[in-house]
Order: C-alpha cells, then sequence, then structure tokens
DNA sequence: CTAGGTGCAAATTCTTTGCAGAATA
DNA sequence: TATTCTGCAAAGAATTTGCACCTAG
C-alpha cells in the first residue's frame, strides 16, 4: 500500500460507513454495496475493509458472539467507551466514565443493562521486560 | 442436553482450563486433551466448549484481533473487569473499577497500556418497548 | 437397555489468495 | 504508462453436521 488510490469501491464502502447509525458486519456492508455496484466481489469488501483499518479509519468489534462489525471512527482519537444495544446495534456514547455512575445513568434512561465488559489491553511487566 | 453426561472427554477438557492460568484457544486446549485421549475429535471439543458455556462454567473471549478464548469461571457470578496481556495472555484481576484510578494503579505496577474498552451490552429503551 | 455422546468424514461458512484484465494517478 | 485495484474462481481455515457406533447412567 505505497500509495493508496481512492477507487469507487472504496469511497462507496466508506460512505455506507458514514451513514451508518450503527456498526456493520461485511455482509451487511456487502448487501448495501451491490445496490449500487452490483458487480463487487465480496473479496473487494474484506481488502478494502483492511485498508480503512490500517488507515484508522475505522474501527472493528466483537458484538454479540462472534459477530465482527465495523464501524466508522469520528475522530482519529475517539474513546471506545460506548454502550450497544444487543437489538438494534445501535451505538450510544457514554455520557461519563467510571461504571457505575454509568450504568445507573443508562438505566435511568431505559437501557436495560445484561452484561458489562471493561477490557484492557497491553503488555505486562513480565513481557516488557523480556523485549 | 436434557441430561447432560459426564463424560470421560468433557472431563479432561474441563481439567485443563482449571489448570490454566490464561484464556485458552479450541487449538491450545485440542493440543492439551490429545495428550491424554489421542484419539479425540476436534468436534468434540467444539461440542463440549459449547455445553460448557450454555452451562456458565466458562467464559468467552475475543483477544488481540479474531481469536477466539475460553476461560473457566471462578464463580458464576464473577465480574469481567480484568487486563490480559498481549503477549502471554495472562489474566490480571482489576484492583478498582474506574478506569483511571484502575489505569494509572496499572502503570505504576508497569502494565503498559495500549488500548482499553468498556463494553456494555443491553437492551436500549426503544427495543425494549417493542417487545 | 437407552438416551446422549463420540469419532470420522463430509458439508458449511467465512476469509484469503492468485491471476489476468480494468482503472487510477 | 505504471502501479494499484478489481472480479472471478479456487484455495484455506474454522466450525458444524450427519450418521453409525459407543458408553454412562
Amino acid at each position: 500500500m505505497t500509495n493508496a488510490r481512492n477507487t469507487k469501491q472504496k469511497q462507496i464502502i466508506l460512505s455506507i460507513l458514514k451513514e451508518a447509525d450503527r456498526p456493520m458486519s461485511i455482509n451487511e456492508i456487502y448487501v448495501q454495496v451491490i445496490i449500487s455496484l452490483p458487480k463487487i466481489a465480496k473479496s473487494t469488501i474484506y481488502r478494502n475493509i483492511d485498508i480503512l483499518l490500517e488507515q484508522n479509519l475505522i474501527d472493528k468489534y466483537h458484538l454479540n458472539d462472534n459477530e465482527i462489525f465495523y464501524r466508522i471512527k469520528e475522530n482519529r482519537n475517539e474513546h471506545k467507551h460506548f454502550v450497544i444495544c444487543d437489538g438494534c446495534k445501535k451505538v450510544f456514547d457514554l455520557p461519563t466514565c467510571p461504571i457505575h455512575d454509568l450504568e445507573n445513568a443508562m438505566e435511568e434512561e431505559g437501557f436495560i443493562i445484561k452484561d458489562h465488559q471493561i477490557q484492557i489491553s497491553g503488555i505486562c511487566k513480565t513481557c516488557a521486560q523480556k523485549q
């Protein structure tokens, strides 16, 4: 990817993600794209999604159980603090950070919380010392 | 699954997960199991993992990028607040809940944080009203 | 004995890859 | 024009399923 090109395919995929108000799966993207580009190959979707991920324009999420979704980034450094509805997969930004305040606030607004997960990734002390 | 049986296969899978100090992939489990049960089929691992998930004895996680791991539950209601090392995949329990305190504490202990994610799932107001 | 579980092989599903032709810069 | 990208088809990888046999209860 020395010099990425701005193809029609990539433009359409990006615009669909921009207009979506929720994360989309590869297949949902595909179904949308073939409306305007009936000949597009699914492999083209995969390849472009990879490029958009590398360019840091979209984020990748595992929702429900195994399903992978992609969502456009509002900005390059956006926090991944949000709530996703299991039903419609809409993304709700979080008002505050600390979990409990947050859960109370969400529930006051009518969101029924089933589960929450804080996941922090990085390198632990031991592994860092090996490098 | 009206009346689940306690087969040798299931016992061994469970004991391997119990002894593991980190989440394991299907393949890691498989490689361990064939030591004591060389004839086991991978599909048996998949089927038993599904049963253990239904029985709420293990949890399923997506780590790194796409890899699925399984981890035995300490107890039925355990919080999923932990830190996983990208290197060794060891699980570190979190001392406190609110994110920022927590990140500072982790970093003071030498953990290099690359990313964090709080994910809350449930049903939003709109979807709840449809049901 | 008998439902539930297993191993094996084949079938699915999801994703990646090779390649010749098309399109962008 | 020179890369890069695309569509197509085929290959791979991961997971699921059908089925005859096995086994725990």
